[in-house]
DNA sequence: TTAAACCGTCACATAAATGTGAATGTCAAG
DNA sequence: CTTGACATTCACATTTATGTGACGGTTTAA
């Protein structure tokens, strides 16, 4: 297919495909006339560093990473060496890091939700029964939510 | 405590202490001379902060979901609209997708190192019996791994 | 009193991801 | 053949999170 198919399937800027190519995330053939040519394997590929550059990875480590998430493994292994390893692993530990944090957000993110239901907002009949009051103490260590 | 103390505490930069606090992530109170006066709380709060734009969250979002991750909880409830609510719900649903596509790299990554370790680094004797073999196949879907 | 180590604001610079448009080439359909 | 949709490259603009320095005030200690 061609950077438009491409581009529709995934939701991303024909603009942003040029650029992940410029950043050598991915490679496309050229056919005579010089248009880009992807294979249909790109949608998920395209669609896996969207989800990762929205997770906060910059493209240089996507590009590290990407030959490693394949889902044929069994190729590309064999030309490692101990700093390739070594950075992977790293980036391994980076990941697991920003997973936590985030999951720790995303817990606290639930609680509060689920007292701000059984305070007030009971319209759904699945809320949780937390006993859960309001006081007016304001912490001031952060603003008012939007 | 003053910015220089909580940067130190933190590792951030002055520079981004005044500007998390331009981005109404943190509040300062003044002391006499103007300069800024720090809360001990400040040293977790600023390691989330960090945490989360390391993540990948922008600071716009991050402003949103703050007041929600306080210890003492049952504050701030009560000014709580509906689309305050459900743009938390929103946040909280972005940030499980930015898990699960971490996880899923994560995952692919560790397998992909426990694979290499089987095929031909067993320097670690704690290596996993992983039946790794390789083969020439090169998938041209990505670049070489560095 | 002077120097060093803080602090303040202001402002310019940069890298990464992205938006946007210009100028042009290609191709399929009328 | 022309038009419209799609492609190319080039280039400038923007936003976000930062770095960095200028210039000046304050506090501390020699």
């Amino acid at each position: 297919m061609r950077i438009g198919q491409l581009s529709e399937y995934t939701g991303t800027p024909r603009r942003l495909l040029r650029y992940y190519e410029e950043q050598g995330l991915i490679i496309s053939s050229r056919a005579a006339n010089g248009y880009r040519e992807y294979d249909e394997r790109y949608v998920d590929r395209v669609l896996q560093i969207r989800g990762l550059l929205d997770a906060g990875l910059p493209t240089r480590v996507i590009k590290q990473i990407l030959p490693c998430l394949s889902k044929p493994r069994t190729i590309h292994i064999s030309d490692a060496t101990p700093e390739t390893i070594a950075t992977l692993e790293r980036e391994r530990d980076r990941i697991n890091e920003r997973i936590q944090c985030l999951a720790r957000s995303r817990d606290a993110l639930t609680d509060y939700l689920d007292a701000l239901r059984g305070a007030q907002g009971p319209d759904d009949p699945q809320a949780d029964p937390v006993s859960a009051f309001s006081s007016g103490v304001v912490s001031s260590l952060t603003p008012e939510p939007a």
